[in-house]
DNA sequence: TCACTACCTGAAGACTTATTCAGATTATAG
DNA sequence: CTATAATCTGAATAAGTCTTCAGGTAGTGA
């Protein structure tokens, strides 16, 4: 009973509880938070108006449970596919290609956590300041290694991130011109971390 | 009567158009798009339910008369403050300062522009691709200037343009720690620019 | 001063959505 | 087979919002 929502003890419980968390995960990508109303959702899980009433108190409760499952499934996916390769440099590289892919397979997902900034600003703050956290601290180990610059980390965290998040959405969103090879993108932006931009 | 918006003509319907374009920005800023009502609107702004349908035909078209103003703002700002200097290193340090500036003083217009993604995807579309679009063009000269390394370009604007929006929204949110000094973070993230991060 | 146009009002009806709840169904332990 | 708890239903109520429109007001050119 966190945060108000019921998890259901038998199989048919569980059952219409992953239908109902499946049909809304489908609506907030494909018509987002606001537009989505409970009735969208128990018709679209096939459920009557109530059953929706004995798992959520109401539409913004499902919306945590859900962004807190995509959060942990983020970062799960980068922290294994990370930890299978050696070096910041390659760390780094594995992460981005990662979080993009993430993006385009699960772009519900990425659609959802950044909606947060306009729903509850406080789980936008939360999600992102976590995981700079976690950056920095990978980065401060990198510069005790002497695999990179005496950089501010912090702001090292950020600018990773904004690059991810940003090459993520121009793929996601298709926009400009070469989306078709993620390998190929991935290993322009590491080389320009690596040499710099500007002669 | 461009979008079904009907520009006032005398003195007195031109102030009671700004009363609810100034309402609205704010209300916009402080609620978001979706929790603003037609009626909070008119009662922030002190005139009748109906005098809203005079000017506007729907809460959408104050929204994108809202956005279009602010987005041509900034564009205008960043253009300005640029032109003043030479140079592709200088220009792109005024770039970044001077829209992270922007942020911090204008945190509805922030705020309204991200916000769009979730109220019309092509909206948020149009803008960031135009956005980049002129930016690389101006990288684009500054390789043949040989002022920068022969890098994709479109890549580079997107680059650059996620590190604003996320050193903007740290700023912006106060996440972290050192957001006392804008000059001194700008001048961190144009020196990695310059020497790249990784040994 | 008059006539005209622009502007303004807020009550009222239409519509949408959230949420409850009395009653029905289903699974399963004993 | 039965008792019990869990689950499920959807009509009904309550609440909120949009939008119109008939009836006004105010400024202004002639």
């Amino acid at each position: 009973m966190i945060q108000g929502i019921k998890i259901p003890t038998t199989r048919n419980g569980k059952a219409t509880f992953n239908l109902i968390v499946d049909a809304t995960i489908d609506l907030f990508y494909k018509k987002g938070f606001h537009n989505t109303t409970i009735s969208n959702i128990t018709s679209a899980a096939g459920v009557g108006a109530g059953t929706f009433y004995l798992y959520f108190p109401n539409k913004l409760s499902i919306y945590k449970f859900i962004l807190n499952q995509f959060q942990h499934e983020i970062r799960r996916t980068i922290s294994e596919k990370v930890s299978e390769v050696d070096g910041r440099f390659e760390k780094e590289k594995v992460g981005i290609k990662t979080f993009i892919n993430y993006a385009i397979e699960n772009p519900h997902s990425y659609n959802i956590i950044w909606e947060s900034l306009f729903i509850d600003k406080n789980l936008f703050i939360e999600y992102y300041d976590g995981f700079a956290k976690k950056y920095e601290k990978g980065l401060n180990q990198s510069i005790i290694d002497g695999e990179m610059r005496d950089v501010n980390t912090e702001l090292v965290s950020y600018i990773l991130m904004g690059v991810s998040n940003f090459i993520g959405l121009k793929v996601l969103l298709n926009l400009g011109k070469d989306n078709d090879d993620i390998d190929k993108i991935v290993s322009d932006v590491m080389n320009i971390f690596k040499t710099g931009i500007f002669i």
